[in-house]
This record gives structure tokens, C-alpha cells and sequence, in this order.
DNA sequence: TAGTATCTCCTACATATGTCGGAGTGAGTC
DNA sequence: GACTCACTCCGACATATGTAGGAGATACTA
């Protein structure tokens, strides 16, 4: 099983996916905000090579148009990030975290949810 | 003040840069592990486009070889990374926490610090 | 059925990133 | 001073990503 790497574009291709389910290439674009909306053939050239990763596939056809779906889930998308992310901080969660406080991201209520994930999971 | 944004490559330079001091593009090139390890100009280039971006500069010249320093800073350029990263959680950080979770990265004593840290640093 | 709107498919191009060879230059050595 | 070795500088090319136009196929509509 690959693990597809997706490009920002990209993963707001799937972003609209995910949100909105199976669209067309005409519904992902509008789902694009409009400040600097991409040209739907930009979409429909982002939405084919993610069919060539795998990461979306054709559900079905309505009219003469191609209906897409996500074919990988956000979870593992973003598990996949999070992953390449871990790397550059040396595999280690404390440095990443340090900076999710500074940015002022982190609450503790966020933290106090953690807590209760982590001991419910496992150990 | 402009946030220059690091290719993988880049970051591996960087990093070079960070744990070593100031390095020639030789020492740098040294750095890196043996395995697919890349050719001297290969490094070079990197580190010429680095230049470009303003994330490393000359420090100074031996013989005739470029001493190279990094001129941004391991932190700013993390935090670049994970606010980038934010971005595609919607700016939240507690599903990006979940995913530390699941991968097992993230401990209680990470949560520990992590709380800690947070309520001193202002509110 | 003729016209129009819409969609697909193909092609093309710019920029970013990764890769590196070869020419030329400078420095230390015999 | 002639050699050699390391380093710089320049150019080149492949792949990835972002961008989009235009030709042709298809479908709805009057």
C-alpha cells in the first residue's frame, strides 16, 4: 500500500471531497473560495492526477460528466502529514508542541482532551 | 519580514546547518547520511538557493572555500512548518493532536509539559 | 434538428525542486 | 613555477506542481 504524498492544491481538492462528498469537477471548483478561484480546467488537471495517485476515483457519470470520489480518507491523508511533519522534528511530539503553544493554537481544554484520548487508547 | 518556505532538501541543509555551526558546503555534504547521500554539487546548489532565499550567508572564507551560516533560525523555521501544517486542520490544533496520539508520539509526560508551559506563558 | 452550454481530453508552459557534470579558478606543494 | 586538488560558478535536465487554453464530444433545449 503506497502512501500518496498530495500537494497543497491537491489536498484541497480532496478537502472539498471529504467535505461535500462525491462532486463533480464543476462543484469542486465553486467549492474553492472565490478570492483567486482556480480556472476549472486547473481543477480538472488536479482532480486526473489525483485519479493517477489514487487518491480519487470515478464514482459515476451523470450526463457527460464524470462524478469523483475520495478514495482515500482525510484520517489517513492527514495521518500522512502529520507523519512527514514528526520527521523534521526529529520523530519527537514535544518540540511540535511547544510551537502549537507559542502560536497560541493550544488550549487546555485541547490538552485536557488529549489526556483523555491518550489514557483511554491503549496505555 | 518575509517567511521563506523550505523544500524538504532545504530543511535538511538547514539542519545541517543548525546542529553543526557554521559549515562549508564540503562539512555539510559530509552531514548528511551515507545512504543516497547527495553529490557535492548537488549540496552546493542547495545551499546557493538558500542563499537566495536569505536563509543561510556567507560567514566567512577559508582558503577558498565558502563558510556558510544559517541567517533564520531552527525555531521560526518549525514553527513556519506547523503553522503551514495547521493550515490544513482548519487552524485547529486538536485534531492534529489526535494524530500524535494514534501514532503513539505523543506521552503523558508530553501532555504534562505541554500544560505546563501553556499556563505559564501568559493567560 | 440546429444551437448552445458544458464537459472531457490533450497540450503547453512557468516555477519549484532535485540532480549533477564540466569548465575555470584559487591554494598549497614539490 | 608547474602540479594537483578542492572549490566555485554556470548550465543543463528531470520530475512535481500550478496554471490554463482550445478542440472536440456530448447533452439539453427551443
Amino acid at each position: 500500500m503506497k502512501q500518496v504524498r498530495l500537494s497543497p492544491l491537491e489536498l484541497r481538492i480532496m478537502e472539498a471531497l471529504w467535505t461535500h462528498g462525491a462532486s463533480s469537477v464543476r462543484e469542486i471548483q465553486e467549492t474553492l473560495p472565490e478570492k483567486g478561484r482556480h480556472a476549472y480546467t486547473t481543477v480538472q488537471t488536479m482532480v486526473t492526477r489525483l485519479e493517477g495517485k489514487a487518491a480519487v476515483r470515478k464514482a459515476k457519470k451523470i450526463g457527460n460528466a464524470h462524478i469523483y470520489e475520495a478514495a482515500i480518507s482525510r484520517g489517513v491523508a492527514q495521518r500522512r502529514l502529520v507523519d512527514d511533519l514528526l520527521g523534521f522534528f526529529g520523530g519527537r511530539a514535544a518540540p511540535l508542541m511547544s510551537h502549537l503553544i507559542e502560536s497560541g493554537q493550544l488550549t487546555l481544554d485541547d490538552i485536557e482532551e488529549a489526556r483523555k484520548a491518550l489514557k483511554k487508547s491503549g496505555k
